[in-house]
RNA sequence: GCCCAGGUGGCGAAAUUCGGUAGACGCGCCUGCCUUGGGAGCAGGUUCCUAGUGGGGAUUGCGGGUUCGAUUCCCGUCCUGGGCACCA
């Protein structure tokens, strides 16, 4: 087969980006640090739509939309919040053209100044909170349980497509509770469902804990996180969630009345997931023959090609390859019939490969004859020839173990480059190496930012983290719980 | 935003040293033949636009400058890649 990608092992970014371009799932676009993202990768992002916001739904969200334009007044209330947006801000200066006459040239219109700059959304709290200052009065107008699937803009220095670009697709959950406990509580199960998301349907395992002060969402009281592990070592920010605290609610001054007749201010979350995760699936099961989707987020589950010489051949192949298209159809499963003649049947297995498409069956002449198939796993490259009853069941089974598959080969490797490291020495040499360390911090800034010097940082503090008494691998003062060390994307 | 390195067909690129026919070589693509169980092989074509077809025009990110002549030298600018920083 002729190499189509560089090798993970040569050059780790070049293979990634020569898999997202190959593959056929984005490219840069002429405008600065965005992209378009071709039919094939925003497939792969419906079905992770589809999945999100069906959860989202069975955890009693609705959602809604909010405007891309947030006026530069709303956006400075809060002021963390400013602080931590404002470096990345595109801004909207000016609402008209205008041909300059000399030049013959299209130029601004200089008399078209807004009088208030419009701020292209980097995150929607400011414009939502103003909003939900009128949808909420009383305890009974709570919880207000609101998410939007939506366009966001930073302006990053350095853009990887997925990973970071300009503008990324994400859905933003925003709510309103009566009680810090009732808010905390909403943080936490959305992260959980982030989790759920990750593990069973993208086949990632993900730590989850909290982020240290100094990596917090800017104006969030605690931020949660789920952060994944790259084959390169990397660590990932996968999706957060956030318990905002009353911080919003007094800065857009949003009040009810309590069951008891008194005035507070609400209590907020706010959680995203972004097509960062499209860079994630990528980067954490792929190999060097292309994507390796799971069953569960692949848009093609099971590709058929016909194998045949000359066209007499073909009529007994397309029945049989109709025939089970169908079974497989019936059974739920998305499946293609490639029937076309352009192209050849190796150069058909090695572009559904590349595509990560989890099953192939190749139909040929001996097939016809002997009434079976041959079928190949994506996940393990294996091949097999079975009989053509009965193959819708077999599939169906096949894909959950290959899901199944997919995601344990994925926490071994977590497992495998997760090490707990008691010194500094330890610990730049996992950093080194790459993978997560789980060491003692004594909770202080100064220790995490001499951890920081590594060009390492505190990916989370693991909720999960049992008590267990040692000492801060920096400082040597008593911890009482390991933190998670990693370089990041 | 700062420091490097770059920007030439659909793509990887060559020519830049020392200014002198831009696009060598390869991939891909197109046509035909031969083939079809792993991107096979052979021949021809392939910068783009245009043309009643023995032709014409444009073209090395963009804008200026030097020069008889600029992909090459100078100034500016935009963009891309790597590093710092920032970040989902």
């Amino acid at each position: 087969m002729a190499k189509v990608l560089t090798s993970k092992e040569e050059n780790y970014a070049q293979w990634y980006n020569d898999l997202v371009l190959k593959a056929g799932l984005a490219e840069n676009s002429a405008v600065r640090g965005c992209m378009v993202m071709k039919p094939y990768g925003y497939a792969i992002w419906e079905k992770m739509k589809d999945e999100l916001d069906r959860m989202f739904k069975e955890t009693g969200h609705e959602n809604a939309y909010f405007p891309l334009f947030i006026p530069k007044s709303f956006f400075s209330r809060e002021a963390a919040h400013v602080e931590g947006f404002a470096k990345e801000c595109a801004v909207v200066t000016h609402y008209r053209l205008k041909n300059d006459e000399s030049t013959g040239e299209i130029v601004v219109d200089p008399d078209a100044k807004l009088e208030e700059e419009l701020i292209v959304r980097p995150t929607s709290e400011t414009i939502i909170w103003n909003t939900y200052k009128n949808w909420i009065q009383s305890y009974r107008d709570l919880p207000l349980l609101i998410n939007q699937w939506a366009n966001v803009v930073r302006w990053e220095m350095r853009t990887r497509l997925f990973l970071r670009t300009a503008e990324f697709l994400w859905q933003e959950g925003h709510t309103a509770h009566a009680t810090r406990e009732e808010a905390e509580a909403e943080a936490l199960q959305m992260v959980g469902v982030y989790r759920k998301f990750s593990e069973n349907f993208l086949g990632i395992p993900v730590l989850v804990g909290h982020k240290t002060d100094s990596e917090r969402f800017a104006g969030a009281v605690d931020t949660l996180t789920i952060e994944a592990l790259m084959q390169d070592g990397k660590a990932l920010q996968a999706g957060t969630s956030h318990f905002l605290g009353q911080n919003f609610a007094r800065a857009f001054d949003v009040t009810f009345t309590t069951s008891e007749g008194k005035l507070d201010h609400v209590w907020a979350t706010s959680w995203g997931m972004t097509t960062r995760m499209i860079g994630a699936l990528i980067m954490v099961h792929s190999d060097d023959n292309g994507l390796v989707l799971p069953p569960r987020v692949a848009p093609i589950q099971v590709v058929i090609v016909p194998i045949y010489k000359g066209k007499d051949e073909f009529p007994a192949i397309a029945e049989a390859g109709n025939r089970i298209r169908k079974e497989l159809l019936d059974l739920g499963i998305s499946v293609k019939f490639d029937d076309r003649d352009t192209h050849k049947p190796g150069w058909k297995f090695a572009e559904y490969e590349l595509k990560g498409v989890p099953v192939r069956l190749a139909i040929g002449p001996r097939d016809v004859e002997k009434g079976s198939v041959e079928l190949a796993r994506r996940d393990t490259l294996e091949k097999q020839t079975l009989p053509q009853a009965g193959i819708g069941e077999v599939i169906r089974r096949l894909l959950d173990e290959i899901q199944e598959n997919i995601h344990q080969k994925a926490l071994k490797y977590r497992t495998e480059n997760t090490h707990r490291v008691d010194t500094w020495d330890e610990l730049t040499d996992v950093l080194d190496k790459g993978g997560f360390a789980l060491a003692h911090w004594d909770g202080t800034e100064e220790s995490e930012n001499r951890i920081k010097e590594t060009k390492a940082t505190i990916r989370c503090i693991p909720l999960d983290a049992e008590e267990e008494d040692g000492t801060c691998i920096v400082s040597g003062k008593p911890s009482r719980r390991r933190v998670v060390i990693a370089k990041a994307y």
